[in-house]
DNA sequence: CGACGGCAATTTAAATTGCCGTCGGTGCATTAAT
């Protein structure tokens, strides 16, 4: 009798990679992987989601490709697959010369690389996806899947063209994986990619070890003081996060005249210094670094005891990936956010990235005046745009269904439609895509406004209902803790909450209030899929303070009161 | 959207005020000049 595919896994994964036991959620995935599913994972890192890919890859037939954002990422993974017993594995990407790599694809031609790493821009290239078409992947990883969400709309948008690249070398089963994806990010990487069927394997979000906690500010100066202060009070190491580069330094040469050892980390500096402060981070040899959002993935320390942020993020979805690097060793670990609102103006800002409608006409009529297929350099060279631009132009007119890619890669227009007609669809799929960041901006803030428990908001975000938290919070964030101290003096009756109707100023009573429940049933629970009159279909993400927050297809996050929502009749349930 | 630097205009002439313009985050790859 042949043994099982666990099995099969269980005993590669100890002899190859001397894991003595999966977790089941790693088992569920791989398992999914070996039936030639295509397969979303979500876990935190440290939960071992590479595990997911490397058992199976070398159980399967066929080389494995990961598309993986940062070359130093690229690197760690092949060094780490080297060094297991039988195992080849191999990167193009531009770090190497033409020679070595040249001398990959010999290798793979000749099957003798189990795993190959490549950026997504590797993949603009015809003879790189005619070679991958050649070498027949048994299974085709994107590593750091958000990046597809986060990254491809504008800043990489050779992410969005991954789904076309995969139809192109036969389409392989997918498996995309992630540490951190909100409802509306899982949706654009299954999309986006083009995954079928697809399996989704989801682990808990919650960290609870990470203590929360946002403390609010309305001077710049007071607040910077506060944050150099915090930072020096807190147990090292500890990581501070700011918004920008210039912000970094300043912090960084603050906290090194106050004798600690602290470095600045952005994608300013030279290359030799960024990997400096990163190996010494990672070998103990920093307090303290401050850094905008260019440092973080693949780093894996587990003692970091505070993540402080002097300034909000754009979003949950980075806030949490990056309070995240701390406490990966289960010991407590303090999540401190700095608030201002106005900073949230930098990040409505960033989100503000899409391309403008003259340009998006030009590129429509330049393919418009081709009858048949286009080279996507030819059209570069037609309307001067710079690779990236055109790229992030001509995933907008896919989208909308005026383009498609031949098998060839090349570009061809779709239907008779007038290119002013297509152009402006494209405009507004992009002015939508700027409207969901910036609702994700104003689900940072009501994060940082919360008046109820951190924890149960930010599971919420992420589609995980209450039950981590229970029915009186988490006991681990300020807000809880704040609340149990409120409950030894006299507190107000719930008719007296159920009738003030707007959110209380300062810590609140918890809203389930057992008494105050009667008459407060309704169907629009978290995860409730619902209808509204305007902005269409959407899904309940959270509740609190007799407020819902809802996930729109049309217009991103949208907070409403619940008594309004009842008055008016303003959702029914799907 | 908001912070900040530079500059001109103010007003118990050396420092303050205000206006205007600029800048702000993530990385791949490629290319041109030593």
């Amino acid at each position: 009798m042949a043994t099982s595919p666990a099995r099969r896994l269980q005993q590669s994964a100890r002899e190859v990679f001397g894991w003595k036991r999966l977790r089941p959620q790693q088992l569920l995935a791989m398992e999914a992987v070996m039936e030639r599913r295509d397969t979303l994972v979500v876990m935190p890192t440290g939960a071992g989601k590479s595990a997911v890919y490397q058992v199976p890859g070398l159980l399967i037939p066929g080389p494995t490709v990961v598309v993986s954002p940062l070359i130093a990422l690229q690197r760690d993974q092949v060094q780490g697959l080297l060094r297991r017993a039988g195992t080849d594995a191999a990167a193009v990407n531009s770090a190497n010369s033409g020679r070595e790599n040249a001398a990959v694809w010999d290798r793979i031609s000749e099957g003798d690389v189990d795993f190959l790493f490549l950026s997504p821009e590797q993949l603009t290239k015809d003879e790189v996806v005619e070679q991958l078409a050649a070498a027949a992947p048994a299974l085709f990883v994107v590593d750091e899947a958000q990046c597809v969400s986060s990254w491809g709309h504008d800043f990489r948008p050779d992410y969005l063209r991954l789904g076309q690249v995969i139809d192109r070398i036969g389409r392989p089963p997918v498996l995309a994986l992630t540490a951190s994806a909100a409802a509306p990010v899982r949706a654009d990487i299954v999309a986006r990619l083009g995954m079928r069927d697809v399996r989704e394997v989801v682990t808990g979000f919650d960290r609870p070890n990470i203590h929360l906690e946002v403390v609010p500010f309305q001077d710049a100066a007071v607040k910077k003081r506060a944050v150099v202060e915090r930072a020096a009070a807190e147990p090292k190491p500890g990581l501070v996060y700011a918004a920008t580069r210039r912000e970094a330094q300043e912090f960084a040469a603050e906290l090194g005249q106050l004798g600690f050892d602290a470095a600045a980390y952005h994608a300013g500096l030279p290359a030799a210094e960024r990997a400096d402060v990163h190996d010494r981070f990672l070998a103990g040899g920093l307090d303290v670094v401050v850094a905008t959002s260019a440092f973080g993935m693949g780093i894996d320390k587990p003692n970091v005891r505070f993540v402080l942020h002097a300034s909000v993020p754009g979003s949950l979805d980075a806030y949490y990936q990056e309070i995240g690097r701390a406490g990966r060793d289960g010991e407590p670990a303090r999540a401190i956010l700095a608030y201002r609102p106005q900073d949230l103006g930098l990040q409505r800002f960033f989100a503000a990235g899409r391309p403008d409608p003259d340009t998006v006409t030009r590129v429509a009529s330049t393919l418009a005046d081709h009858d048949g297929p286009v080279h996507p350099g030819d059209l570069r060279a037609e309307t001067g745009l710079t690779a990236s631009r055109l790229t992030a132009v001509v995933n907008l007119l896919e989208q909308v269904g005026a383009v498609a890619t031949t098998e060839d890669g090349d570009l061809t227009p779709t239907g008779d439609a007038d290119p002013a007609d297509t152009a402006r669809e494209a405009v507004e799929l992009g002015d939508a895509h700027q409207q969901l960041e910036r609702s994700r901006v104003d689900m940072m803030r009501g994060y940082a406004e919360s008046t109820g428990c951190r924890r149960r908001f930010l599971l919420g975000y992420f589609g995980q209902p209450q039950e981590a938290t229970g029915e009186d919070g988490c006991g681990s964030c300020d807000r809880c803790e704040a609340a149990e101290l409120s409950q030894q003096g006299p507190v107000g009756g719930p008719a007296v909450l159920a009738g003030t109707g707007g959110p209380l100023p300062g810590p609140s009573a918890p809203d389930d209030d057992p008494a105050g429940s009667a008459g407060d049933r309704h169907p629009f629970r978290p995860g409730a899929l619902v209808r509204h009159q305007h902005w269409g279909e959407g899904a309940v993400m959270n509740e609190e303070d007799r407020h819902l927050t809802v996930l729109f297809d049309s217009v991103g996050y949208r907070t409403l009161s619940l008594d309004v929502v009842r008055e008016n009749n303003l959702l029914t349930v799907r």
